[in-house]
DNA sequence: GTTCTAGAAC
DNA sequence: GTTCTAGAAC
């Protein structure tokens, strides 16, 4: 009882940032940390569905919707706050690519064929990647609060309002406590704004949207 | 008793 | 990021 209450709470959050303070050693390259796991991903060329001199396009290996892809820069960028208005080229190319891939695999009429490309505000693997990611949210792998609040809510960054503020600012400011908060966000479906108290309840109604 | 979430993982 | 699972919530 006396040695729990004392325990230093060292709650560290994981991200990108944080995760890869562990030695001097270059773990960039892949050193074997899960946060560094697209630098090998991006390498592997059965999950390249495209690929260019600026940037490549994989699919996501957990995907959080039916389709769900994403492109990188061939450079080494490891996130948002990383990059310069010198990007700004890079990130458009990296949409317009991404959105041709999307747009081959356009079927029926229903939101599977609808797309957002976007970056999180606060991803938890580092190089820089962009969301490539149909609407409908109809996947095994969608199971936690924190995924459904990184996709539909603000934490959600557009790639354009990205671009914008790169060449606006000329950089990318993320303030990350008002973006941890929106991940801890009541449970509201994308569509008709309805709240679901839990994640099996939420995923049972967007089953019924189209 | 079962469903569901949330935090540790060296 | 995911996996695993203890215990909270129902
Ligand atoms: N080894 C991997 N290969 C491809 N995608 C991955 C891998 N590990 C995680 N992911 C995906 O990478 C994304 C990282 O999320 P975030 O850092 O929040 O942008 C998630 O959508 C994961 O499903
Ligand atoms: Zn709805």
């Amino acid at each position: 009882m006396s040695l729990a209450g004392a325990s230093p709470s060292s709650a560290t959050k994981r991200t990108a940032d944080t995760n890869v303070t562990n030695g001097a050693s270059a773990v960039k390259k892949g050193g074997g940390h899960w946060s560094t796991a697209l630098t090998s991903a991006v390498e592997d060329e059965s999950v390249q569905v495209y690929k260019d001199d600026l940037c490549t396009i994989i699919n996501d290996k957990y995907p959080k919707a039916k389709h769900h892809m994403l492109a990188m820069p061939n450079e080494y960028i490891a996130n948002l706050k990383s990059l310069t208005s010198a990007h700004v080229p890079l990130l458009k190319h990296m949409l317009q690519v991404g959105k041709e891939t999307a747009m081959k695999l356009r079927k029926a009429g229903d939101s599977s064929d609808e797309f957002r490309y976007g970056y999180h505000a606060i991803p938890s693997l580092s190089l820089l990647h962009m969301h490539i990611i149909s609407q409908d949210f109809k996947s095994d792998c969608l199971k936690t609060k924190k995924h459904w609040n990184s996709f539909t809510t603000s934490y959600f960054m557009d790639a354009e309002d990205v671009i914008d503020e790169l060449q606006t600012h000329g950089q990318v400011q993320v303030d990350s406590a008002p973006f941890y908060r929106l991940l801890e966000q009541e449970l509201t479906c994308h569509r008709c704004q309805g709240k679901f108290r839990t994640m099996p309840k939420l995923k049972e109604h967007i089953d019924q949207h189209r």
